[in-house]
DNA sequence: TGTACATCAGTGAACGCGCGTTCACTGATGTAC
DNA sequence: TGTACATCAGTGAACGCGCGTTCACTGATGTAC
């Protein structure tokens, strides 16, 4: 292996360990020396990567929202459109994801950081955050009307997506029993309030 | 002023700065020294007033949560059973609230930290949720029944709940417009979902 | 009422530790001739 | 093809700084006689 794929691997590797890192611990608890320690690597070369700290939780933070709009949104358009936001709420609302700290939404450990102590990252959040909610919108879409007065669908992507960060984000820091309940209940809730099937809609559809 | 009693004081100004810090930078950030600045003592003297920072944290959190409760209930019921849900929603998701740092709810500057590096709160903190969620539901109660098969009351509530804290979480850490956004499209979309006023239920009311 | 002593809330400096960042160095890879 | 030199990815120790916690001390308040 040259030199410079040696040194384009390393980066891939480290930007990888800071990923899992961030969702694991956050901000501040993604300490460059861990960072490097589970890439293989020892501290000292880190700066020969990145220009700082700052900079690799921007990369890393871009990252970890991509893959969970990837994992979140896979194969959603080969669901029934009347289905597809309950199959989003299962997904992200799973036990599963909640106990998968490492590899899933990064959002839960980073969002209170950037709102207190780490303000610098928000220009990276609201750009992933822009992209998330216009994802959610359009494969998501069934081609049913709003009523009028009724929220945008755009407002309901936003809304179904804080519901579903809110509880996954509480049901970490919870334990034990309620922590489950606060996924079952926003799955269920969650469930009856973003299908779009009433009998009006469901005519024009047919037709 | 006797000695007890200035102690006393002292203990409540302290508790009170560390509920405001707490709140405004969360537990990482509300630093020891500058808890004890914000009471106008020095470090030295806060072992004299709690055990450790963990156990001021636990004091402040419970207090915080207290107040934000409060805030939010305060004369609640003087509203029609049909308005609570929309009343809330407002006072939880207005402007004012996600620009008030150190006065409002302490769980998005908190909530984040209890699941990833200070998980020594999680049980302090399932105390406080579950008083909320159960004031919420015995306090929007509008006498109108389940349907079978739709979520109960208290699953809404703790829903509604997880969509609130997301939807401030979020707005506070993003910053222009898309933060006014998200806060619009939850109080908009949860008001469509958490109202209970259709034919049959009325029907049933008036009877 | 006054005086000598005890108590104790609060001070300020120090401790140990961990963090992000820097830097002189090493040893393997690549280049010139 | 071989040899001397240049480059550079990664090392490991050090730096400055800030944190939670400790502790000898101070000076005002309270108590005993």
């Amino acid at each position: 292996m040259g030199r410079a794929e040696q040194k384009k691997q390393s980066h891939e590797t480290i930007l990888d360990a800071a990923t899992r890192l961030l969702r694991e611990r956050g901000v501040a608890g993604a300490r460059v020396a861990d960072v490097m320690a589970g890439a293989g690597l020892t501290v000292g070369g880190f700066y020969a990567h990145f220009e700082s700290k700052e900079a690799l939780v921007d990369a890393a933070l871009r990252r970890a929202a991509g893959h969970m709009r990837d994992r979140l949104l896979v194969r959603i358009e080969d669901k029934p459109a009347n289905d597809r936001a309950e199959v989003i709420l299962k997904r992200y609302l799973s036990a599963a994801h909640r106990d998968n700290r490492d590899g899933g939404c990064p959002l839960p450990s980073v969002v209170g950081e950037i709102g207190t102590t780490a303000p610098a990252h928000s220009p990276v959040l609201a750009e992933e955050m822009e992209r998330t909610f216009q994802e959610l919108e359009r494969r998501t879409a069934d081609g049913t009307s709003v009523k009028p007065g009724a929220p945008t669908r755009r407002a309901e992507a936003i809304a179904m997506f804080c519901m579903m960060y809110g509880g996954l984000t509480l049901a970490r820091a919870l334990g034990g029993d309620l922590s489950d309940e606060v996924l079952r209940a926003c799955r269920s809730v969650g469930r009856a309030l973003f299908r779009h099937d009433d009998g009006a809609e469901l005519a024009e559809k047919k037709s």
